[in-house]
DNA sequence: TCTCAAATCCGACAAAAGTCGTGGAGAAAG
DNA sequence: CTTTCTCCACGACTTTTGTCGGATTTGAGA
């Protein structure tokens, strides 16, 4: 069970659809674009399947097709810190790709995904010849550094229940957030770094309060205004 | 005094050999570098005062070539979280140069520094002609990453007194770890994402635990082994 | 050398975050 | 339909972190 069923070097319209969709790829022409899906590996994961872990020699550029994972850190006391949660189109791990150091964190599956992994001498390969693909790696990596920074002023700077709400703001579609059935209130909290049970407290805290309702598959927002303000201080 | 003195467009060898000497542009050949030291500009800056403003459209990219500055986050509250120190040879601002997003940090010198500003079109040409340069920026932006990724990991699992030892052991030279003189506890403290109470707390009670010997201008590792484990745990 | 602002030290207190135990309500599996 | 397990909801308690007031010390500049 520690790796998900590959399939490899089956050029089907699909793999050629799909990768093409990604960022990295769209800029390709097609005949790299199907030397790419010839060396290109399709992976399966089950739910709580890890994809890969923190620390080992980095394998190549994995790009999402389907489902939803994280990247995580996890303490020697066994507590989390999601640092991305990860969906169809995103791809993960080009740090070490391109730098050669190992995987700076473990990625995990949240429910059934399926992942596409590009072998690391191939997107080498790749980045030499196509300059363009450059610009988009230089993005990417732009991004991913912008994110952590939030995350760091975050951690830093605001307290749970701010985070909170910026979390639930973020996520609202409308007024309503609906939950997947993987976001339980543990994962929420990976993800604010801290602990289910402060989560817990600080959700029933802002719904005494009448900012919000906790449903069973969904929280609604009932005074955006007011979660806007305990976004802001703290 | 919001902006540090500028002289521009002066090409003395000086110039050439400071900015082949920072990565970026250290695989450039001579007549590109030459282009390059043409439209830097050279800024001197004194302690405290600030490079530029987060939020603020992006000027181009920085370069130390002496001197320490910082960048960081300030909150409403006024908390400071800091997310580099950048010395000689470092550079920075170059997430907003090549995404074109406003400055995600404040940068501020710490002492007095002289910094090399290469405009951020001139930077976007150079990406286009110079393919060698792009694999330079990769590298960078992926040490960032990686940095802010510990960073993240620091602040969310582990204790201040954790966080002290892990800084105490990555800056000592032999057993001794000299401060410079604007290492004050107030930044160690915004270093470590905490405040300075509670940094000068931890400090003694390192002290007091027998592990270091804080003294006027430097600090003293005692017991390698003990900050070691302190570092681990928590 | 002298003065003054900044940095450090310290104890007491407050607030935030984390831990533990227990019980109930749903969802998934048989 | 029933059993089992996960998730959630509390309340009580501990630890860590942050805050405040004030005493000392130090270093930079006049």
């Amino acid at each position: 069970m520690m790796n998900g069923m590959t399939s490899r070097g089956i050029i089907s319209p699909k793999a050629l659809k799909i990768l093409s969709a990604v960022p990295y790829f769209s800029g390709l022409d097609s005949d790299t674009l199907t030397a790419v899906a010839r060396t290109a590996i399709r992976r399966k994961f089950a739910p709580g399947q890890v994809v890969l872990i923190e620390g080992q020699p980095a394998a190549g550029l994995f790009v999402v097709e389907s489902g939803w994972l994280k990247a995580n850190k996890i303490s020697t006391e066994g507590r989390e810190q999601v640092l991305q949660t990860l969906g169809s189109g995103d791809s993960f791990n080009a740090v070490s790709v391109f730098t050669g150091a190992p995987n700076p964190a473990t990625v995990e599956a949240l429910e059934k995904a399926v992942v596409w992994l590009v072998p690391r001498q191939e997107m080498l390969d790749l980045l030499d010849k196509n300059p363009t693909l450059a610009r988009v790696i230089i993005q990417e990596l732009a991004g991913q550094v912008t994110h952590l920074i939030e995350l760091v002023e975050d951690l830093s700077l605001r307290s749970v229940e701010s985070r909170l709400a910026r979390l639930l703001l973020e996520h609202a579609r409308d007024a309503t957030l609906l939950r997947h059935r993987w976001a339980t209130q543990a994962e929420m909290a990976a993800r604010l770094g801290t602990v289910p049970d402060v989560l817990n407290r600080a959700l029933r805290k802002l719904a005494a309060e009448g900012h919000i309702q906790v449903a069973r598959h969904q929280i609604q927002i009932i005074d955006r205004q007011g979660l806007e303000e305990i976004a802001q201080v703290q």
